[in-house]
DNA sequence: CGCTATTCATACGTATACATATGATTTCTT
DNA sequence: AAGAAATCATATGTATACGTATGAATAGCG
């Protein structure tokens, strides 16, 4: 009952600066940003660094596969696949099995890009968190993983 | 120097579910899913939301200066502001002190549904932040601030 | 005072992000 | 096996998000 009594404190006004939606959606700016900086001569997007990765461990996939594992709606993985697909950065066929399916795997020039860009990935992920302790970073890496 | 002799472990490999930037936009699609869904019926975005309760709570401000305390650059709070101002919910006039600025604040419709719908933003961030405890959730919110 | 720099709002282009609709194809169910 | 349901990719429309450019207005400086 704290704050209830003889009005002393403001009666729980709504500070959107504590709210977690606005929280996050400055975080993830920031990180964007970071990410735009440290990545800039590679002209990619952090959507777009997502796809390629993801095709560098696994090879070949359905674009709404890729979608999936990369946390992409059809449709937004669509326009990202296109892009990537216009810069030649990955090639897709029909696949043999299923008429309804595109697969997608990185081209020669994907390739080479992915593996001069993705480890950069770690240090892009070290300015994000640069603000906290080592300690600090792993429980907050543990508390966000279950917000997903 | 762990993981390093006799190739035990995988060599660092580049894990994007476990990469802040990743985890951050993940969490802030989850958390505006949320919104949506819970302000369903009134139909505003989590934007739009943010500029009606900062004017509620200002009273009067320039359309920048809105979009400085919103965290939106000057051309994404012009696109919110023209949308709400489309819809009635916000009215600007020219500040008579100076020329460059449209001073915007809530119109009559806009202080009625910013009544309405202010309250439901705890909800949503009891939602959002559900999954932890009560001493995890202030863990989280501390952290979080420190990477905007 | 006058010139430069800054700020303000707008406009345009690109890139997510998602709802919804569509047609093609596959899978499920009976 | 036939019809229903689900999945795949595409398309369209709306809404952030930001870089860049622009013209108007103010602020800062010599």
């Amino acid at each position: 009952m704290s704050a209830k009594k003889a009005g002393k404190i403001a009666k729980n006004a709504y500070r959107l600066e504590d709210q977690v939606g606005h929280l996050l959606r400055r975080a993830h700016q920031r990180a964007t940003a970071i990410f735009l900086e440290r990545l800039n001569d590679a002209d990619i997007t952090p959507t777009q660094f997502a796809a390629l990765a993801k095709l560098a461990d696994e090879g070949e996939l359905s674009q709404n596969h890729l979608g999936r594992l990369t946390a992409m709606d059809p449709a937004t993985i669509q326009g990202v696949t296109r892009r990537l697909r216009a810069r030649g950065l990955i090639a897709g066929r029909a696949d043999p099995k299923d008429g309804r399916r595109t697969l997608l795997r990185l081209s020669a020039t994907g390739v080479r890009l992915a593996k001069r860009v993705i480890p950069k990935g770690f240090g892009v992920s070290e300015g994000v968190l640069a603000p906290l302790s080592q300690a600090e970073q792993k429980r907050f890496l543990g508390l966000l993983k279950r917000l997903t």
